[in-house]
DNA sequence: CGTTAGCTTGAGGTGCATCAAGGGACGTGG
DNA sequence: CCACGTCCCTTGATGCACCTCAAGCTAACG
């Protein structure tokens, strides 16, 4: 992917939502959200892009989301126009939006469906995973990241990690590390 | 889209979670639905299909949801490796996965931040825009199905449905056919 | 007309939101 | 090096939107 690299600060915005679409991005280092509001500013996350991740397609001609880096980040961008050239790059981009469809219905499981607590299981499970970081996760996000993306508050988030480390499955070192302890019971809140 | 056409009567499956992915799929009369369940029963619907629409494509080699007729419904199918060969059908199939990503970040923003009121309106907003019923809307689905699908339970849907006909915003002449009498109102609470 | 499946309505309970206050970590300036 | 502010997180008390449980209604169909 050829592009320049571009440095971003916390919160800093990378397309807003109905904006032109004219670049895709890949994440570097860093992580990216991205997110759609209602009119009285209910923010609900759609995605969390990490190292590696492409991010930034559409299927109209702007952007039906809005972007912003979750923290101190890295990405490098690509014409959207290079993709429509190439047809191997074309290929590689349907791959990567059905992969995206796959990820946006587990979470549209997990937002009809699961309780407080199977929601925020499935985040650590699904972030683990991600991040092949063993059991020891370093979130870049915050609570509040973590509550718009499954569509709970900051409070329940936070009460709901204290509960699963009363109950043994996490271990929480930092509010930004955090060990999964018991993760066989954590992917069985899962189902 | 070459394939034999196939009749199914109501909750008849198509697919099923976990099988092989082997064909595409589109609707010709009649109504689908996919749809993912946890271990305990509970249900959501990813999304519905309506005359015209593809469905069955996925990321991997298998199915993520299962598929099922909502009503008496006629649907073709195309073979997966047909699209593989064509470069015209994979750019189509490419858009539609795209189109697929955009209607379920919609739903998204309504699992995790809408109120009832606001699932049903927009519910009913994206059922009218997509059949393009003028304001007549002949669901093909049952209470249960739209619960499923907007993370309701049927007394819910049922009641909210109620009380929309008592603020005057539709009619509801029997359970499967309502109209929208103020439009723009449930347009409103979709912010 | 009776049966049944799906829908509506009612009463009561609960999981999560809201409102409010109190930590804890980090940076900044004296 | 310590006071102080700020931001984020945690904890507590209370409320409410939606769920659960239960019963009645309606329409389609035999």
């Amino acid at each position: 992917m050829i592009g320049i690299a571009r440095s971003l600060s916390r919160d800093q915005e990378v397309f807003a939502e109905g904006t032109a679409f004219e670049f895709i991005y890949k994440v570097i280092s860093g992580a990216v959200r991205t997110f759609r509001l209602l009119a009285d500013g209910r923010r609900q996350i759609i995605s969390f892009y990490l190292p590696g991740d492409l991010f930034g397609f559409e299927a109209n001609s702007f952007h039906a989301t809005s972007a912003e880096a979750v923290c101190e980040t890295v990405i490098v961008s690509a014409r959207r126009s290079s993709l429509i050239e190439d047809e191997e790059q074309r290929s590689r981009l349907s791959r990567y939006a059905l992969r995206e469809l796959l990820r946006a219905q587990d979470l549209l499981l997990t937002l009809g469906r699961r309780s407080a607590l199977e929601r925020v299981a499935s985040f650590l499970i699904d972030f683990a995973d991600r991040t092949e970081a063993a059991d020891a996760l370093a979130l870049p996000m915050s609570r509040q990241d973590i509550a718009d993306y499954l569509g709970l508050t900051i409070e329940t988030v936070s009460r709901t990690l204290t509960e699963m480390q009363a109950r043994g499955l996490v271990h929480i070192q930092n509010a930004r590390q955090i060990q999964l302890t018991r993760r066989a019971v954590l992917t069985d809140l899962c189902e």
